[in-house]
DNA sequence: ATAGGGTTAG
């Protein structure tokens, strides 16, 4: 609006002939798009200026209208740039060079296209077969690129520097092979274009882009455009920050750094790129020194460098230096940038503060759909899901990143069928389907213990190419793993092109979860011999494969050898595993030892890990001391009611037990001796569990009776078999996959004897909406059926059938 | 040419 004012002002007397009036404006537009970063509030002035050139009689003349144009579709508001275009009566070349060019910046070579077409032969130049070169080569077609460069020669054009730079830039995205880079570079010598800076740099990074390809060797491709690099007879601002971003994108920073130091005049791309390269890395120390070292440079770090300096702070931690960054931006701008308030926006929900992070995006004035992504990230990480499905149906658009985003929150708050659906709708809506939307609903199934649906996800994915996906591979692993097909995990492991740290963690927990402790192990001892360093969280995987093994010895060793070795403080989790390791197989003073020495206060998970001990190794006074512990520390009290009369039971003490399942009713816990069923084609597997030798196993039997009824009354078992499996609990134990099928399968292979315990893992869709505690079976009420025929769910609760489809 | 939003392991 000043913009206005002024103008009102000053276009009066003053200036009267076309040529002053179209500088005056010109001046104006120029002036604007440099004061202004925003693209939203850009546009919205060129809009006024323009209108004020129309209101005070002001012609605007060719090139004045391509100014224009090149600032509507600069500034997105293609639709002005397209209507000014669309006005002029015969467009020359230079309006329609301009107009593809336009469209090439919205992404639309497309619409570029058929103005190109429209442009008759006669007045084509080779500026405009370059724009058009170029729409293609900015919009990822090389292919396209490089068929209209050859019917540039073949219609005699003369291809210039330009047109080499944009040729290359094309090619740029194909080469995938060194011979293509060599064979290029004699072409480029041999036409005579080599001596142009900018068609070297082009041809640079023709090298840098093919060295990031998998099939080729990056050192050697890096090294041939180095080369290139300290052979030009000098160098331009472009060659340097190709060179140094190519060796930051190859993952090399010394060599990056070493090109870096040898600049005179270090350029704050250059900066940029090494801070960010850093912070990509996740070397964020490295990356605030250099910070610190471009500021004493008396460098002014503009926004590229905030927002990398606080995506350092929010990855690190360091929210205080995140706010001071927070709090020079707010000093030294008036307006701040939208990709650093972006970035502020994660600071704040990374450190924990959600709603500051709201804040943030509340008054923001132009939002980007990174704003709103990261809002909903925010929403999504704090376990908010109501309040980030509320967002995300707000969104004025969504991306496939936001639908990610969304599948994998719902996907890790267990709500592995609402984050199916929304999947499906991704492929309704014909969204783009990438690999970390696979990831998201391979994880759902893993979730659901959903085996068929997963395998058809796993069966689209190869379909889409997908399948050298890291994070989608990773998915796999686990959902395999989690649902009990070791064999599959295994082979999507080792034919995974790449795998990281949480790959081997994957496989790790796949084998421990399901009885395979010493596999589990010597996994874990190969991934060590491989020099992949352990975390935390290895630990915690190794040593529950250990427990259930009865590894005791190797899995005190794996948590010695933590701290003295990989210098990671054991946490509160890895001291229950210890516990548990321990109780286990019986050595419960030990574990108590354990208890009374660590430098935390045990909390629930410790005496849980006790209890559960003591009820297998019929140790009723730990197990009544772990008890008052639990009643004390956690508010939900039926899964220790459980344990403790089954302590009492498996001690043969039933009176005890009676009168402790008597107090569970008395205050209103509904637990009965547990039973739960799975049905497998015409037969009902029943598991018992817990003190099934007690009188009160009645219970269980005229519960079955009934369900019996239940399900004649449905119509819908006429003539169904009762399997009984009896669980008393003794010291073996069988982890097992959630997957009905494959439990009864199992089941029938291993024929489990007399007095096993059946654990049951995480993902207990079989068992229903039983809350999130089902942990053991003997915790399990489960009132719940899942048939399953073809992709088709049938789904039995509390006498309620309810019908799904994934597919 | 540089930046900001995602995924997977217990």
């Amino acid at each position: 609006m000043v913009y206005l004012f002024t103008m009102k002002n000053a276009v009066k007397p003053s200036l009267q002939n076309h040529a002053d009036i179209a500088n005056f404006y010109a001046v104006q537009l120029q002036l604007l798009c440099r004061r202004h970063k925003h693209a939203t509030s850009v546009s919205a002035l060129v809009r006024s200026v323009h209108a004020n050139m129309i209101t005070s009689g002001f012609r605007p003349r060719s090139h004045m209208l391509n100014r224009l144009i090149d600032i509507y579709s600069k500034y997105s508001s293609l639709v002005y740039a397209k209507r000014l275009f669309d006005k002029i009566p015969q467009p020359d070349v230079v309006a329609r060079t301009t107009m593809i060019a336009a469209y090439s910046a919205s992404g639309e070579p497309k619409l570029a296209r058929s103005v190109f077409d429209k442009t008759p032969l006669s007045i084509r130049d080779t500026v405009c077969y370059n724009a058009m070169i170029t729409a293609y080569s900015h919009n990822n077609d090389g292919h396209a690129a490089i068929e209209l460069f050859l019917d540039m020669r073949w219609k005699s054009f003369r291809p210039d520097e330009y047109t080499y730079t944009s040729v290359l830039a094309a090619l740029a995205l194909i080469a995938d092979h060194e011979m293509h880079c060599r064979q290029l570079q004699c072409a480029v010598v041999k036409s005579g274009m080599a001596n142009f800076k900018c068609v070297v740099n082009a041809l640079i990074s023709v090298y840098v882009r093919c060295a990031s390809s998998p099939l080729a060797s990056s050192l050697l491709l890096m090294d041939a455009a180095s080369k290139l690099f300290y052979e030009m007879p000098e160098r331009d601002d472009l060659s340097w920050t190709t060179i140094i971003t190519g060796y930051v994108k190859n993952d090399d920073l010394d060599a990056a750094r070493k090109v870096f130091d040898g600049m005179d005049e270090k350029l704050l791309v250059a900066w940029n790129a090494m801070i960010s390269g850093y912070v990509h890395k996740g070397l964020f120390f490295e990356a605030l020194d250099m910070f610190r070292k471009m500021y004493l440079a008396g460098m002014k770090p503009d926004e590229f460098t905030c927002t990398s300096i606080l995506s350092a702070c929010a990855d690190a931690g360091l929210f205080l230096l995140g706010k001071q960054v927070h709090a020079y931006v707010r000093r030294t701008e008036e307006e701040i940038h939208v990709s650093v308030c972006n970035a502020l926006i994660t600071l704040y929900w990374k450190c924990g503060r959600v709603d500051d992070a709201r804040k943030v995006f509340d008054n923001l004035l132009f939002k980007d759909l990174v704003s709103w992504n990261a809002v909903l990230s925010a929403y999504v990480s704090a376990g908010r899901i109501n309040e980030a499905k509320l967002f995300f149906n707000e969104m004025p658009e969504k991306n496939s990143l936001a639908w990610t985003v969304m599948i994998s929150g719902l996907a890790q708050n267990g709500l592995g069928e609402d984050a199916l659906k929304l999947f499906n709708q991704m492929r309704v809506k014909g969204i783009e389907l990438c690999d970390y939307a696979f990831a998201g609903a391979i994880t759902s199934c893993a979730v659901l213990g959903a085996l068929d649906t997963g395998c058809q996800l796993h069966a689209l994915l190869i379909q889409r190419g997908y399948d050298s996906s890291l994070s989608a591979g990773n998915a796999l692993v686990t959902f395999y793993g989690r649902s009990g097909v070791i064999e599959a995990a295994r082979n999507v492991f080792l034919t995974m092109p790449c795998v990281d740290l949480v790959s081997w963690n994957a496989l790790v927990a796949a084998l421990g979860q399901h009885g395979y402790g010493v596999e589990a192990v010597e996994l874990f001892e190969q991934m060590l011999h491989e020099n992949i360093t352990p975390d935390r969280i290895s630990f915690l995987t190794v040593i529950s494969a250990c427990s259930h093994a009865g590894l005791v010895e190797k899995g005190r060793h794996y948590f010695n050898i933590m701290h003295s070795v990989y210098k990671i403080k054991p946490g509160e989790d890895h001291y229950a595993r210890l516990i548990d390791l321990l109780s286990r197989v019986g050595r419960l003073l030990e574990a108590k030892e354990v208890i009374q020495n660590m430098p935390y206060k045990p909390g629930a998970p410790i005496w849980e890990a006790l209890l559960a001990g003591c009820r297998t190794h019929k140790n009723v006074d730990l197990g009544v001391e772990a008890a008052e512990k639990l009643f004390e520390l956690t508010p939900q009290h039926d899964g220790t009611y459980i344990l403790l009369a089954n302590t009492f039971a498996a001690a043969g003490r039933w009176d005890e037990a009676a009168k402790v399942r008597k107090l569970m009713r008395d205050q209103g816990v509904k637990k009965e001796p547990g039973c739960s069923w799975i049905k497998v084609e015409n037969t009902v597997h029943v598991f018992l569990v817990g003190d099934t030798a007690h009188p009160e196993i009645q219970v269980v039997y005229n519960y079955l009776e009934e369900l019996r009824l239940k399900m004649r009354k449905m119509g819908y078992v006429p003539d169904t078999q009762y399997v009984l499996h009896d669980m008393e609990t003794e010291q073996k134990e069988y982890a097992l996959s959630t997957h009905s099928e494959k439990l009864a399968v199992v089941f029938g292979i291993l024929k489990l004897p007399r007095g096993a315990t059946i654990r049951v893992f995480k993902n207990l869709r079989i068992c229903g909406d039983c809350h999130s505690a089902l942990k053991f079976m003997s915790k399990v009420e489960a009132r719940e059926i899942i048939v399953r025929d073809g992709n088709r769910f049938h789904h039995f609760r509390d006498g309620e059938c309810s019908c799904g489809n994934y597919w």
